[in-house]
DNA sequence: CGTAAAATTGAGCTGTCTCAATCAATGTGG
DNA sequence: CCACATTGATTGAGACAGCTCAATTTTACG
């Protein structure tokens, strides 16, 4: 049974971007949202919920508003011409779909749900409008644009230059380091949705080679991946293979 | 001998960022520039020569100005510990070296010369103050970052997702594309000062490989690349690969 | 409980790499 | 402007990382 202390403490909206960026507080301040328990029970009605493993947008969806993820994860895949998929991305709690919905309609790039969970609708153009209110904001809406690219350069260079299992053994460490900043997690392990397809078309490998390589972390007392729960056994070697 | 059509009409000033971007006719109505010439007369001395194949910018480099080239070509890469290299973008001539370094005085990227040319310095505060004087400059400043974005999410489906040929392909097309926005390209082949070893560095694969894919686009009258030039005999075979 | 989805395992196979040798191009100093 | 030194390109042989196909077992879920 995974161990699931990460329902916890920083979950709803306490670690969501529109306070990561300081909007939600423009917004409340501008009078167009009024504050959330931390646990979204007064917001219910404006969130729509989505299903595990399922298309949540598809590629030539036409957004008029900006979804933020409050719970569940997703990801960003790019689709080619023969069936290929990419995953660009894993967006955690808390996250926008992409940036870019705050300037573009359209993102070209489908999305996925991988648990089940729930997003919020922005509206594009009070966010615009709160974008501007405050210079310093678009100050920390550029840094979140460098980290994104900052992540998806690492990405091209993962792909281009090191080996499976490397991809591997980074990829858990992304998503490790990036929940251990929304959660508390145990030592003993933590919930860990992806199936072996996603980490499979995020590394650029086969599902197939995905399953050895984790079955040969397994063997050296690495990582342990079992019940939906991801442990971490020898960190050091880990993060030696990620260097 | 390459064709050296693109010597001509659009080099120069007319071409740069900080047009594309509105940027020069900001900095001139606030009196921080002076209009410059096409062909550049009159501030050469504000101006920094590169010879090719040299570093440019070390990894730890710290910036107080902004770079834009205005001759040559350049390329951003991101090295390894084990000595491998990954080149994320090539930069040509009229372009930012990175557009983060509006806000950022590190790159984290080595910056490397690839044929000889040229580079000037913005000051960084008097760029940002004059992206404040028009919202709407913000806008092109946030476009210019989703193309950027845009193309690097393309590069991580190709290292994902295609074989070296497709890679390669789609490398030669994309140049052949932005360069022909830059120059008027003839028929009988520009010029394309890429060694092999960087379109390896870029595509992910070895210099060995490449010259084998290369060898395979010529004998299939795809392409040709000699003296410095590249001629694409094939268009639609060329598109066909890419796609 | 039964069916569908996911994971494992094994046997070949191929795209891409490494190593190495040779040849061509480019740049440099005298 | 030539001779040499360096860097880049080509070619071939062999190796291996990662793929495909396929069969089986395990897990998830209505």
């Amino acid at each position: 049974m995974p161990s699931t202390t990460q329902k916890t403490a920083k979950s709803g909206c306490s670690n969501c971007v529109m306070r990561g960026l300081g909007l939600c507080r423009v917004l409340i301040d501008l009078g167009w949202e009024k504050p959330h328990a931390n646990d979204g029970s007064e917001i219910t009605q404006a969130r729509a919920v989505f299903a595990a493993r399922r298309p949540l947008f598809p590629e030539d969806e036409v957004f008029d508003s900006v979804p933020v993820i409050c719970d569940g994860w997703a990801a960003t895949i790019m689709n080619l011409s023969n069936g290929g998929r990419q995953i660009l991305s894993f967006r955690l709690p808390g996250e926008m779909i992409d940036t870019s919905l705050l300037f573009e309609q359209q993102l070209r790039r489908s999305i996925e749900a991988i648990t089940r969970g729930c997003y919020r609708n922005f509206d594009r153009a009070q966010l615009r409008a709160a974008l501007f209110v405050s210079p310093s904001m678009f100050d920390r809406l550029l840094l979140t644009h460098y980290n994104e690219r900052q992540r998806a350069d690492q990405l091209i260079t993962d792909l281009g230059r090191r080996t499976g299992h490397e991809r591997v053994a980074r990829l858990l460490l992304d998503l490790w380091t990036r929940l251990s900043k929304l959660y508390d997690l145990s030592d003993a392990g933590f919930d860990f949705p992806l199936r072996q397809i996603h980490i499979a078309d995020a590394t650029g490998l086969t599902p197939v080679y995905v399953s050895n390589i984790l079955s040969d972390f397994r063997k050296n007392g690495m990582v342990e991946i079992s019940d939906r729960a991801l442990k971490i056994n020898d960190l050091t070697k880990l993060r030696r293979l990620a260097t």
